[in-house]
DNA sequence: TTAGGGTTAG
């Protein structure tokens, strides 16, 4: 390359037979290149206007140079920048520090930093507007560490910052999260008496936000006159993405109180926000000003209320919605596909994602995930080879559910191999995935891959990590030693009510009443929230530790039983054999109004195997179907086949057996054998005896 | 003359 721009400039500075021309003398010519200047500049071709403009050896006005710098905007116009800010130094030896500062912006704007900073370092005085441009030119690309430095060094060369020096300091703070250097802009803001500008105070509201100080987000967004737009947006957003979205929709909803119009990010926010805890009443509501301030036409605005209707479980009014909008994207199609996988309808999710005119990797794990979450681990086996034969790159989100997937299906070797591949493409320092790793060999039964693997996760696992690995000891029947983890976590990080229920099912799996008692006093004195899961999940803890009168008596503390503590508790009585006491609390559960399902019947049929209640047992069967219309299971046409066979009920077996209405299985053929040949039943041993060949042909 | 926020889907 030859000599730069800059070094142009330097030499020209020097030189001391160079004067500036009068700029009075614009002849006819000069006019009309202005002219074709400005309407090259103003159609937007830089380099055309600075063809122009190279091709006239004389100055041109300031004005005309600075208009055409303000139209850079893009990487293309670089050459034609470059052009104009040799032409303006060429023959302009001294020109005005501003109109160096446009160029500076400029260059900055064009994404050529070297440039910028090239004129900036040439400059022999620059002055605060000088610092500003280059700080800013910086910080809105990105380069935080470079504003830093810069910041620094302005203020050794005792350069005072202004208003606008300490908007791109703070906003470079948020991008890069430094919340030592946001404190001390944010005590140059005070010094300095800046604390009525609104444009600070918003990007102090942001910086203390993405820091993670929503206390300190919050009383410098109080400290604030008067909020605009733009404030608004910053509160809102920061709550969402700090996880509290009840908060932000609050904050949306006073906006319209103090009467700042929102933005269309900041509806899109508060349906993200209602979208993510399920707030339909006020999703509705916000849908409502949306039509009514014509935004239903903004695509980012419909996308975010297809989705919060598919996630609150509106899927035919969201599917209304993506009916009727124009032009369908790919994150509408892909919110439509993601709201039926996840409510468990499969197969009209795939119907849609079938439909798709496009498709990205987020469609797809959209799509994997529904079969995931409704463990059809088989269908999610085969759409991740269709998935693999598709799309190149996979990311974190597909990994962990391919980790899913192994899991489930328990196939280690598959879990293996993902394994390799995150390692193999730097995805080992994603939580997610490496949570997913971890959950991975834990199911697959290996504790000391599982454990290794935590231990390498050492600086940044979550309570995740901690559970998943809590999970793997409970699989591995260890309750004492998750125990032991258990007290290991708290050096690290806050148990959840989820780690209380792994805890749990840890120890009635190992039948540790003790820890099983310790981790119930430890939820009562940290005052956790005993909600359905944890009481459930001691029901089941106290009644496979043989505690049932313990069991009975947490479950009667709660203030509202779902049908799943009652099965557990229904279960729970079965295995410390108290199938009376089973019955008594079947009764309890429908006279509160409780529906029973097939596991509640399971565990029914249970109780009257064990107690030997052959008649209660037989009505229970029929009126299942016929009054409860709860079709049976397999595993109730076992029961009712053990039940028969336990208790010498011969003909009532074979009557049973001839009239199922499906297949009677090798072990409730080989059941009914036995006790057909215990109680002398021949008959029916000889039908047996046929059947069974007939399953060896 | 220069400054802040922000784009929906897994």
């Amino acid at each position: 390359m030859g000599v730069s721009a800059a070094s142009i400039l330097n030499q020209l500075l020097h030189a001391k037979n160079l004067k500036p021309q009068p700029r009075s003398t614009a002849t006819n010519t000069t006019k009309a290149a202005i002219t074709t200047i400005l309407s090259h500049v103003n159609a937007g071709h830089i380099c055309k206007a600075a063809s122009v403009l190279f091709a006239f050896p004389a100055p041109f006005p300031y004005s005309l140079y600075a208009h055409l710098f303000q139209h850079c905007t893009s990487p293309r116009a670089v050459v034609g920048l470059r052009k104009a800010e040799s032409h303006l130094l060429t023959f302009s030896p001294n020109p005005p520090i501003f109109l160096l500062n446009r160029a500076i912006e400029a260059y900055g704007r064009c994404d050529s930093l070297r440039d910028a900073r090239e004129l900036f370092d040439e400059m022999p005085q620059p002055d605060g507007g000088s610092w500003n441009a280059l700080i800013n030119a910086y910080s809105q690309r990105g380069f935080s560490d470079e504003v830093f430095k810069l910041f620094l060094k302005m203020n050794r060369c005792g350069v005072y910052p202004n208003q606008i020096t300490l908007a791109g300091v703070l906003g470079s703070c948020a991008v890069a999260s430094e919340i030592v250097l946001a404190k001390q802009a944010h005590v140059t803001v005070v010094k300095f008496g800046f604390c009525r500008n609104v444009i600070l105070g918003s990007s102090l509201v942001n910086v203390y936000g993405k820091c993670g100080l929503m206390v300190d987000a919050r009383r410098m967004f109080q400290e604030i006159p008067s909020p605009n737009a733009v404030t608004w947006n910053v509160i809102v957003r920061r709550y969402l993405d700090a996880g509290d979205a009840r908060e932000a929709i609050v904050l949306f909803s006073r906006m319209f109180l103090v009467k700042v119009r929102p933005l269309h990010f900041t509806f899109s926010a508060a349906l993200v926000a209602c979208a993510s805890i399920s707030r339909l009443e006020e999703g509705m509501q916000i849908h409502g000003v949306v039509v009514k301030l014509g935004l239903h036409e903004d695509n980012v605005v419909s996308s975010s209320l297809i989705n919060m209707y598919m996630k609150c479980g509106k899927l035919e009014d969201g599917h209304e919605i993506f009916d009727q909008i124009g032009s369908k994207d790919l994150v509408s199609w892909t919110s439509i596909v993601s709201g039926y996988a996840m409510c468990g309808k499969i197969w009209e999710a795939r119907k849609i994602f079938d439909e798709m005119p496009e498709r990205n990797v987020i469609s797809w794990n959209a799509m994997l995930a529904g079969y995931a979450r409704f463990c059809d681990w088989h269908e999610a086996l085969d759409f991740i080879y269709l998935m693999l034969g598709k799309i190149k790159d996979v990311d974190h989100v597909t990994l962990s559910l391919m980790l899913n997937v192994s899991a489930g299906l328990s196939d280690q070797e598959m879990g293996k191999q993902v394994h390799g591949y995150i390692y193999r493409h730097g995805f080992h320092s994603n939580l997610s995935a490496g949570n997913a790793l971890l959950d991975m060999y834990g199911k697959c039964g290996n504790l000391n891959s599982a454990t290794v693997w935590f231990d390498q996760m050492s600086n940044r696992r979550d309570w995740v990590s901690w559970n998943a690995l809590l999970a793997s000891y409970d699989h591995h029947q260890l309750g004492e030693q998750a125990l032991t983890k258990f007290l290991e976590m708290q050096w690290e990080t806050k148990p959840t009510k989820y780690t209380f229920g792994t805890l749990l099912a840890a120890c009635a799996n190992s039948s540790s009443l003790n820890f099983g008692k310790q981790i119930h006093g430890f939820i009562i004195r940290h005052g956790f929230e005993m909600d359905i899961i944890i009481r459930t999940a001691l029901v089941n803890m106290y009644s496979r530790c043989r505690c049932l009168e313990y069991a009975i008596e947490v479950l009667k503390g709660a203030i509202s039983r779902d049908i799943v503590i009652w099965n557990t508790i229904i279960f729970g009585c079965c295995h410390n054999h108290r199938g009376k006491k089973a019955l008594e609390l079947f009764q309890l559960m429908e006279a509160e109004g409780i529906n029973p399902d097939q596991v509640t019947f399971q565990g029914i049929l249970l109780a009257c195997v064990e107690e030997g209640f052959v008649d209660v047992g037989t009505d229970c069967f029929r009126s299942m179907s016929n009054e409860y219309y709860v079709l049976p299971w397999l595993e109730h046409y076992d029961c009712m086949i053990e039940l028969y066979s336990r208790h010498g009920y011969m003909d009532e077996l074979e009557n049973f057996l001839k009239t199922m209405p499906i297949e009677p299985t090798l072990s409730m053929l080989r059941r009914a054998f036995e006790a057909s040949q215990k109680n002398r039943y021949s008959r029916l041993g000889e039908w047996i005896t046929h059947k069974l060949n007939e399953f060896e042909h």
